[in-house]
DNA sequence: GTCTATACTTCGATAGAC
DNA sequence: GTCTATCGAAGTATAGAC
């Protein structure tokens, strides 16, 4: 965010309603379709007045990231706690419509930079905390598991990610086989908690 | 390919500069960066000349994209009869650059159906190649798997393409100990080869 | 088969009135 | 804080000369 104009009030109405509109196209169409004018007719406001509020479609964009990776945190931070936190940790990674928006940003990481460090920064942690959580709780029930406790919250992550792209695509099979493995893993994992 | 205009011939030299200058913007710089004035840029003639050959820019990308499945479909074929047939699977599979290819074709397909139809089509026809050959590998070692061919082919593509998109956006937690995973589960396989 | 010329649209971003 | 007006660049696609 090059801070060199002046802007609008974070706590604008206006501003908020950009930031949603932004990321409903974002979801909708993906990152690609989104442009100020469109952004602004959802919004029910004019485009120029985006300028006021950001300094750049990047930083609009950014600004939707950080919004969701802040209610991303959220959801996590309920999970932690789940008595059975295996199968809550799968049923918050396999959040589809999560998964979906998550890879609109991927792919626009890769073309904007601001984006891409955005990602980086917030998948080592968030990462780091579903793998803290799960070591806790394996500990917790004493059990030993099979794999070491990394690889299985990138499993959770990289699986339900690709199931979620593969059927928003049409794409089925394997994905009932996957489904019944990821059942039977989360059985044996639960069984020490 | 609507099919009213008529077009150049498909053997012409500037057609497959397009089609190359096509693909390598894409890999460079993602589908969203691709223009008709930036792809006769790099082939090095005029942009309008697109519009001969190919009725439009969609038409032209659907080209690329089955070239791509071609040069796909010619190695997996090589590799389906390796000896150790996992691990040239999982080679196969882990092509980083392959990888990022498909995984901005996926981006296009959710935007456009042209190439969401064409994904659909070829990536069942590709996992289904790939089953039954590792089918035919574990029953011809006399192997009793311990995952169902269908499952180890998904989780293949999956892993692969997570590693290859997290590495490219700078995220690299639990990398090494999945790869690490992936490798011993390659030798439970390959000793039944 | 390749060119020039051009129609038409949409884009991001800024200036300045109110 | 919101508006009108506008700039310059870039986009897809077509028409028609050569």
């Amino acid at each position: 965010m090059a801070a060199t104009k002046k802007l609008g009030a974070e706590s604008s109405a206006s501003r908020g309603a950009f930031v949603e509109a932004t990321e409903q196209l974002i979801r909708e169409e993906g990152w690609a379709a989104v442009t100020a004018r469109r952004v602004a007719e959802r919004a029910g406001l004019k485009f120029q007045l985006i300028y006021y509020y950001f300094n750049s479609l990047d930083d609009l964009f950014l600004e939707v990231f950080e919004r969701g990776v802040e209610q991303h945190l959220e959801r996590l931070r309920a999970v932690i706690d789940a008595e059975d936190l295996p199968r809550a940790l799968w049923a918050y990674s396999n959040d589809s419509r999560d998964n979906r928006f998550t890879l609109e940003f991927m792919a626009m990481a890769n073309h904007k930079q601001v984006i891409r460090e955005a990602i980086a920064k917030y998948a080592e942690r968030i990462r780091a905390m579903q793998t803290q959580a799960l070591e806790r709780y394996l500990q917790g029930g004493g059990v030993e598991p099979s794999l070491p406790p990394v690889v299985t919250t990138f499993l959770m992550t990289g699986i339900s990610r690709a199931l979620s792209l593969e059927s928003s695509l049409g794409i089925g099979g394997g994905h009932a086989e996957t489904q019944a493995l990821v059942e039977a893993w989360l059985e044996h994992l639960g069984g020490g908690g």
